[in-house]
DNA sequence: TTCGAGGCGTCAATATGTGACGCTACCAGC
DNA sequence: GCTGGTAGCGTCACATATTGACGCCTCGAA
């Protein structure tokens, strides 16, 4: 490799290679890193180089270690080319859908990005009507559950290891129990569902795939050990065995329903997916829809939730739970009334 | 403000200062902003500083126009501080969630960012077992529909003019009209619901808020004419009193239900929110739950979707209704089953 | 106490960045 | 088809910044 020398391009790389701040990296690491990079420079120059770059950013440097160890503030975040107006925007956006989605913790890591979407959009607004804040809204279409919380730590430690294939020394509660147990971890994949963050590993030496829900974790250390890895694992696979309790059938079925006149206006701006196929209300108001779906627990959650405006034709299985879960209803609510 | 000089500086905030693909900036235009910045500078040296730069990123001139026009290549990002490992995770996490819910156009400004992450990604899995990809996975809690698409020009351009308040030149089709006609708007905000984005505008002189979908433009563009503002206008209060169909009151009301074993389990984890209150299923697997909660719509369509899971004791309008709904069924299910 | 790693100040050699010029290419208005 | 203005580009000489070398100093582990 040609020995590199130009300042910019150096300094460029120093700063990706800083971390942001639980991370923390020494100058002489830094120095290496840059060796393997192509430029070979004095420690000296390095330093300089430092002392310069945290005059213009928010670097800190802990001088308490020997060799110094640098970090960016946290939360940083400066992305070349500058952030447009509608990159911002639509981060602004997402965060409003993903905080009904996912942990305070993992959403912490847009933290940098998002500051400086704000930043952005405050410097347009500076002189403006109204605050760009009282613009956007969105308006959630399910209901959202708040998502279990647990700690950032956990997170950084999870994806980390799991990214690095190392193991994981755990303290994790079960589920019912009041007291935690060490685990030795070998993670193998994150899924999130209903919420609910969790990771799939093995333990010590054994082949199954446990799940372990993050909020559950007390405390979680990424270690040096590699993982034990499992030949063929894949999440995707996992969930189509059953591991979640679903059985992702990859047949579909033809679903075939009434749909009232609110209904088919609404699934013709925004569709089922796009097999779907509808007739416009007649004069009784019910109009059709016909589509090609999997047989999946959330699609029936979505036709129950329709209440009255959907009336299924088929498939038959369908119908026949739906009438159940209607009678069902009828005769508690019923009973109940009178009482 | 003093003359900086700093070529490092200098670079970083030109770097700042070039858009991305669709944007484009002029030399001189680039020359002026970095005046106003404190940087002043020879056209020539900035010439040299922008070949320098051209070699080092993917910065694309157009010589074709007399002051050239610089920008990066679409989709580039580069931040500083580099990303680490949980923040690209949650990027790509919040990428699958949000595909079902931003239409393409939306999410498309999320893609600098997202390569960043794959790249950084790929880059530490470039030695392991299996592929990041493979690791991560995200269950759909709820039936998504298909959003409703629309050209990510007509995206640029109203988040550009609705934050630098300019009038915006629109083909707007209204539903149910073949023909599009030609509006002068007045962004006032955006909102985005059930998968469909609306850009509340005035028209003309008229001072009442209209909805415009997004995906019925046929095409858009920004004008240097500025705005006519509403006074007192916030997205926030236009919903409130009813916009959307849904007027939603501050005050709450009680929630009390009986809820199945699953339920139970479920909503220890994720509760409906910080007031739920949980009491274990009894020997008849009935649990009790009681929160307050606001009379919203989408919290009634959750309750319909869980079916038999859950008996509403209070309030009384939404035990009425639910039986209501579910005897319609029971009674058309019945009935067509016959035939 | 010693030892060594690493921070930091200084200096001279060298590399680099800068403005000033002048030439050229392109475009627009006569 | 001029002509004038604008901006790109090559070159030069000067100013300035960057670098490695060296030496001293501090801190912490043995």
């Amino acid at each position: 490799m040609p020995r590199k020398t130009d300042p910019l391009q150096r300094s460029l790389l120093l700063l990706q290679l800083i971390p942001r701040h639980p991370g923390m990296i020494a100058t002489t690491t830094l120095q290496e890193k840059l060796k393997d990079r192509g430029f070979e420079v004095t420690l000296r120059t390095l330093q300089r180089d430092m002392n310069g770059l945290s005059m213009q950013f928010p670097i800190f440097c802990d001088e308490s270690e020997r060799p110094h160890r640098w970090c960016f503030d946290k939360g940083y975040s400066h992305s070349l080319p500058g952030m447009d107006t509608n990159e911002a925007l639509t981060l602004v956006l997402a965060k409003q859908y993903l905080t009904s989605l996912l942990p305070a913790a993992v959403l912490d890591s847009l933290a940098g990005p998002l500051n400086e979407a704000h930043k952005h959009l405050d410097s347009i607004q500076a002189n403006g009507h109204g605050s760009w804040q009282s613009k956007v809204r969105l308006l959630p279409a399910h209901q959202s559950l708040v998502p279990a919380r647990f700690n950032a730590d956990v997170w950084h430690v999870v994806t980390d290891a799991l990214l690095h294939h190392h193991a994981i020394e755990a303290r994790y509660r079960k589920r019912n129990n009041e007291e935690p147990d060490d685990y030795l971890l070998h993670p193998q994949g994150i899924v999130h569902r209903h919420s609910v963050t969790y990771l799939l590993a093995t333990v010590k030496n054994y082949d199954d795939v446990l799940q372990f829900a993050l909020h559950r974790f007390e405390s979680a250390r990424e270690t040096v050990t590699p993982f034990r890895p499992l030949a063929n694992f894949s999440v995707e696979s996992y969930i189509r065995n059953g591991g979640f309790g679903l059985l992702q059938s990859e047949e579909t079925i033809t679903l075939k329903a009434l749909i009232s006149r609110e209904l088919f206006v609404r699934l013709q701006e925004t569709p089922l997916n796009e097999s779907q196929v509808l007739t416009a209300p007649d004069d009784t108001g019910w109009g059709l829809m016909t589509a090609q779906v999997r047989d999946e627990q959330t699609l029936f959650w979505w036709l129950q939730s329709l209440g009255g405006a959907i009336r299924v034709l088929a498939p038959q299985q369908w119908r026949d739970e739906l009438l159940r879960q209607a009678k069902e209803l009828v005769g508690w609510y019923e009973a109940s009334e009178k009482t």
